[in-house]
DNA sequence: ACCTACCTGGCC
DNA sequence: GGCCAGGTAGGT
């Protein structure tokens, strides 16, 4: 998916196009893309309202209604939230459109189906069991060295598995959880209880620049991201090992390497990263 | 702490 | 046809 960079960006985009908006008309395609509630209620309890606001925290997005439910958006693999014009055409695997009384639309369209919608106050959702476990967003108030460090604690994982654990972090996928790894110059493989209080530092810093650097240029396209307004981003040529297998390292030069772990394909640097 | 399933589409 | 893909939940 679309990351927390990128996540930020649609939310960049899309607060002062929707803040103040009524919904006036709600269709939603794939019902099963909604997780909460049935379809038939959702509709009845979002059109009239008006949009107060948006905000996002790792991966989920939440657009804040002013009866204080929302509609909460994960873009999942291949998401795309965007407002357009209605006479734009309705892209294949578009599956929510909600129509704005600016005379223009929200539009959720996702091939994989992997995102995901819900819509409700957060204690409804926690409720229904529907609403993600999340731990601390990297680049909020309260992500600081002492939590970071906390919550990896000493287990055994490697450190990429936990960079990539939602419910410990909220907003690292693959393509910074490797960028991080990276910049820290720690190997993402190395088991957590190996790295040191002074590791720990630089990649509590490290996560936090590389995302940061992203968000400048607007989120990285490596596939199917695109902005609030359809547009790709501009940061995936500034990938320094994720999709750079076999090519040479920035730093060393030496060929960046390629392995499989927990689930996902993971490139490090074999000489830099240790 | 893994592993698989959930989907479509693009590439070899 | 098989493999791969930015994610996560659910089961072992």
């Amino acid at each position: 998916m679309p990351e927390l960079p990128e996540v930020e960006t649609v939310v960049t985009d899309l607060r002062p196009e929707l803040t103040g908006r009524r919904v006036r008309d709600a269709q939603l395609g794939l019902a099963k893309m909604l997780k909460h509630p049935d379809p038939v209620t959702f509709a009845a309890r979002i059109v009239g309202q008006r949009v107060a606001g948006m905000r996002r925290h790792g991966k989920l997005m939440a657009i804040d209604l002013e009866q204080g439910d929302g509609l909460y958006v994960h873009l999942g693999m291949t998401g795309r939230l965007t407002v357009c014009a209605p006479e734009e055409p309705v892209l294949k695997h578009t599956h929510l459109v909600l129509a704005l009384d600016d005379g223009r639309e929200l539009r959720y369209h996702d091939p994989r189906q992997f995102g995901r919608l819900l819509f409700g106050t957060e204690v409804e959702l926690r409720r229904a069991g529907v609403f993600p476990r999340l731990g601390p967003d990297p680049l909020g108030g309260d992500f600081t060295f002492g939590r970071f460090a906390g919550l990896l604690g000493r287990r055994h994982r490697p450190i990429k598995a936990a960079l990539l654990d939602q419910s410990l972090i909220a907003g690292l996928g693959n393509i910074y959880a490797d960028e991080s790894c990276f910049a820290a110059r720690i190997r993402p493989t190395r088991r957590i209880q190996r790295v040191s209080v002074a590791e720990r530092r630089a990649l509590y810093g490290a996560i936090q620049t590389v995302l940061q650097k992203s968000i400048r240029n607007r989120g990285s396209s490596v596939d199917d991201y695109r902005d609030g307004f359809g547009a790709p981003g501009n940061h995936q040529g500034y990938l320094l090992v994720y999709g750079r297998a076999g090519a040479p390292c920035v730093q060393c030069s030496g060929p960046l390497k390629k392995v499989r772990l927990a689930g996902r394909g993971t490139v490090y640097c074999p000489r830099c990263q240790r």
